[in-house]
DNA sequence: TCTGGGGTCCTAGGACCC
DNA sequence: TCTGGGGTCCTAGGACCC
């Protein structure tokens, strides 16, 4: 990543009048990629790809040089290794990347409270009150890839906007580390030459439905009339892809969006039929999320399996319940029986609980977790495993570990017990 | 060496109520 | 004693995003 030809390159943007532009999204250039490099800056000009050790992991990161040999984020490890047998595959540390995201999310917050996150590595910002103590737009995009390259060593890229969709697109285009400012008068001139799969929510479906009907660019939509946007991809959809490729997005910045969902999935490294292995995973996770749920202060009302076959089928099952619960227990016997009331019996590559329906808990601290609490109902569930699959069906420190609230070593169960 | 794990949003059908 | 329409909740699946 040469920082020279980036930064210098965008900077004409500092030129244009930015004024109008007063929505940034800042967005981490290769983010779990470079935050592994900064430990091994003698690869950093190497293909480098992040990703898990299962046979069955993909791609979570890779470097610009990895990308010049066409591997992307999700594809399969193995098709990345082919593309590019030389890469070095470093394995992920989602800690590490938690706390450089929260440092980098500091200084969001330090320029403005508007801050929306948008996952571990982007944000938007809504920038218009800071013009008087720090600045137009453009400058503010600047202090910001100032202060993160200073502060962590890492590189980001901006776009400044007059919405939040035309925000995102700019830092995208900007990529790697530069910046670029759309005035609110060239919305339409940038947008309508753009391909219709750049809009939000244009995905390889929705492209392939749109294409059919001769729509290939941003602006052949902007063209077409909006019911025949919406008989073509449907009614919501079609009325946001008419509204995007005008330039009109009123979502504004919205910095407490709260949460809809909490859940766990996993991949078994071999597809399973031995339901004692399929319960014990469904335990741990319905343990995992009722922690979460405890830690954010929420209990949730209907509860979700899914399970995917070996043929990638995947079908989810859910039970609405007369009461909110974050108790583990409770779900496990939810998801438990759920998952028995389902005939079929094909071995299972992926399991997964979540829970839905989210409300603020009643007499809950938000934010804390009561370690006595947490040990009772793990203790508990031990109990009750064990009385039903035997003594030993779980080991208790595998289990424990699993029931700190991902992400914040704080909530650890104490190992001396 | 085919396809992770965290999510959100939309659609469509049926139940149920007015 | 044949058949309406709107609204909301619930469930299942799928597209999409990071």
């Amino acid at each position: 990543m040469s920082k020279q030809d980036g930064s210098t390159r965008q900077v004409s943007s500092a030129s244009v009048d930015s004024s109008t532009a007063t929505i940034l999204h800042v967005d981490l250039d290769a983010f779990f990629a470079s935050v592994e490099l900064l430990d091994r800056p003698e690869i950093a000009h190497l293909p480098v790809v992040v990703a898990g050790r299962s046979a069955r992991s993909v791609v979570t990161a890779a470097n610009y040089p990895a990308r010049k040999y066409g591997v992307r984020s999700a594809i399969p490890l193995s098709q990345a290794l082919r593309l590019c047998p030389k890469a070095i595959v470093l394995e992920p540390h989602f800690e590490k990347y938690r706390f450089y995201s929260e440092k980098v999310m500091a200084i969001f917050d330090d320029v403005t409270p508007l801050v929306e996150r948008l996952g571990i590595d982007e944000a938007f910002l809504d920038v218009a009150g800071a013009r008087g103590l720090l600045g137009s737009p453009a400058e503010v995009g600047e202090l910001i890839r100032r202060r993160v390259h200073e502060e962590t060593a890492l590189h980001c890229s901006v776009g400044a906007a007059s919405t939040r969709f035309v925000a995102k697109l700019a830092s995208g285009r900007a990529k790697p580390d530069g910046m670029l400012v759309i005035p609110a008068d060239q919305t339409l001139a940038f947008l309508h030459p753009l391909p219709v799969g750049a809009l939000w929510g244009v995905g390889a479906a929705t492209e392939e439905a749109l294409t059919r009907r001769g729509l290939r660019t941003i602006g052949d939509i902007a063209a077409t009339p909006v019911e025949t946007l919406k008989r073509a991809v449907g009614e919501a959809s079609g009325r946001k892809l008419h509204d995007l490729a005008n330039g009109l997005d009123p979502r504004a910045v919205n910095p407490r969006a709260d949460e809809k969902s909490v859940g766990h999935e996993v991949t078994f490294e071999v597809d399973t039929l031995n339901s004692d292995e399929l319960r014990r995973e469904l335990l741990r996770q319905a343990n995992a999320v009722a922690v979460r749920l405890r830690t954010a202060g929420w209990v949730g009302r209907t509860v979700v399996l899914k399970l995917r076959y070996s043929d990638f089928s995947t079908i989810t099952r859910s039970r609405t319940l007369a009461e909110s619960t974050d108790v583990g227990r409770r779900i496990y016997e939810e998801v438990r029986s759920i998952y028995e009331a389902i005939g079929r019996h094909a071995p299972v590559r992926l399991i997964g609980v979540r829970m839905e329906q989210l409300t603020p808990g009643e007499g809950q601290q938000p934010g804390l977790w009561d370690e006595d609490e947490g040990w009772r109902e793990a203790e508990d569930t031990i109990d009750a495993v064990s009385a039903r699959f035997g003594r030993g069906a779980l080991r208790p420190a595998s289990l424990l570990r699993s029931t700190a609230p991902l992400g914040d070593p704080r909530n650890l169960p104490r190992q001396e017990h």
